[in-house]
RNA sequence: GCCCCGAUAGUGUAGCGGUCUAUCAUACGGGCCUGUCGAGCCCGUGACAUGGGUUCAAAUCCCGUUCGGGGCGCCA
């Protein structure tokens, strides 16, 4: 930290115990309200909003309020005054204020106004929007979600690992994938980490987790949906789904009594669901659900995959996190192991927050012979893909591991309604600017 | 990919055949004002996405285009 950065204090800090002290405040201005005897500046930072006063006769170098606009770069230097004044702000009487930058007006969104604005207008200018100090703490979240999730995968022996994202085929051969011009070679953006991380199993890292983007070339248009997301992945040697689940609800809680510890409140509407949650959580059978959603009226057979009103109806019984287990196996990609005691269901899992759907897992196929056969069944050529097929034939161990949307997690703590909110700068179907 | 819906000042909106030289809030510019704190008051600037059609008359009705929203499918 340089000598500037020392003298500078962020205003969450500037606490009674500053009182009569000079300090020094950078931010940006937030509002300003001229009145006949003393101006007042509100001056924000990422960390709060304070109240500076100029008095009329005050004699400021270098300042010309006439021409400050909202949102200009402040450096404010000042006297905490004994008596405060303010009702709901700390309050600096300035000494000294130097411009560091001019912002030019009207502004293309409010940043102080308690408007609310189009997603679309908002995301078109994402820099001014996450200046608002709610937009700033979805991420905030965010980032204390990962850090606890990535702290409890630290404490039970897994390493932070980098897999390539520029592939050559398909992990699963359903969803499309984005084609990108590799040199003189046909390339695409990956859609999930799976073979690789696999590929590490057999290496002998025994555990390996990595977070990193993943994209999705489906044209979907929903709030929940986004092209480009972040994905935490795990995979674990020596182990099973039972394994995986254990590891997932506890990264999950983990994730969520970080955020708890550490986040400085979320000011999002309602962030009700900003509970620790109690593990172990419930593990519901996909035959259960099927009887369930049965009950209420629904038309579903074996084999089908929910509908999001389906989803509903099982969301409502079991409101919060829950898995979904066993499901049949033709609905699973070819690498998930089926179920040694019934061949049409697999050692898999989903996990669930109410009707949505946050993390796939399962054991997987360690034996290449059935690898093989599932490559077949599901209409992929084996031969594209000899690169993962070889890191079976010279001892692989069995193994599980799961993928969880980082975007879907973090809205349903903070219950925002559009998955864009949580991604800075997201990719949907129609953006890719800014 | 399918099905609905929408587009009005910088931002968010009202208006849904003539009374629209288009409402309100906020921003922006100017002025006033016991230190304001969702400040207040006065004045001002500023908009009907686009092309065609119907009509004596279109922001308003119809069609195309562009852009956007929601739902479904697929998935994390």
């Amino acid at each position: 930290m340089n000598s500037h950065a020392m003298n500078r204090t962020f205003i969450s800090q500037l606490g009674p115990e500053v009182l009569g002290k000079a300090v020094m405040v950078e931010g940006w201005v937030h509002e300003i309200k001229r009145l006949k005897s003393v101006d007042f500046i509100m001056i924000r930072d990422k960390t709060g909003i304070a109240q500076v006063t100029v008095k009329k006769d005050s004699p400021l170098k270098g300042f010309n309020l006439e021409s400050l606009n909202r949102e200009s770069v402040l450096k404010v230097k000042g006297l905490v005054p004994e008596k405060q004044i303010s009702r709901n702000m700390i309050e600096i009487a300035a000494t000294d204020i130097e411009i560091l930058n001019r912002s030019a007006a009207p502004l293309p969104l409010p940043v102080a106004e308690n408007i609310e604005s189009d997603l679309e207008t908002r995301l078109n200018n994402r820099f001014l929007d996450l200046r608002r100090h709610e937009n700033y703490s979805i991420f905030e979240v965010k980032s204390s979600l990962l850090w606890g999730i990535r702290t409890f995968l630290h404490s039970q022996g897994f390493i932070e690992v980098n897999t390539p994202k520029v592939v050559a085929s398909s992990t699963e051969g359903g969803a499309d994938l984005f084609k990108v011009k590799y040199f003189e070679m046909d390339a695409y953006l990956n859609q999930s980490p799976q073979l690789y991380k696999e590929i590490l199993i057999s290496s002998g890292f025994e555990r390996v987790f990595e977070v990193g983007p993943a994209f999705r070339a489906e044209k979907h248009n929903t709030t929940h949906h986004l092209n480009e997301f972040t994905s935490v992945d795990i995979e674990m040697g020596f182990s099973d789904h039972e394994d995986a689940m254990l590891m997932l609800e506890g990264a999950v809680k983990s994730g969520i009594e970080n955020v708890v510890k550490s986040s400085t409140r979320p000011s999002t509407s309602s962030s009700t669901s900003l509970n620790v949650p109690e593990i172990p959580f419930p593990r519901i059978e996909y035959s259960r659900c099927l009887e369930l959603v049965q009950a209420a009226g629904e038309k579903i057979e074996f084999g089908s995959d929910f509908s999001p009103e389906q989803l509903r109806i099982i969301g409502d019984s079991y409101p919060g996190f829950y898995f979904i287990t066993k499901w049949p196996s033709e609905l699973r990609p070819f690498y998930t192991m089926v179920d040694p005691d019934d061949e049409t269901l697999s050692n898999s899992f989903d996990l669930q927050f109410r009707e949505r759907e946050i993390t796939s897992g399962a054991q997987r196929v360690h034996d290449p012979e059935m690898l093989r056969n599932r490559f077949l069944k599901k209409g992929l050529k084996p031969a594209d893909f000899d690169f993962y097929l070889n890191s079976f034939l010279y001892g692989m161990p069995p193994h599980a591991g799961w993928g969880l949307g980082l975007e879907r997690l973090t809205m349903i703590l903070l219950d925002l309604k559009n998955i864009r909110e949580t991604s800075l700068f997201p990719r949907d179907r129609t953006r890719i600017v800014p």
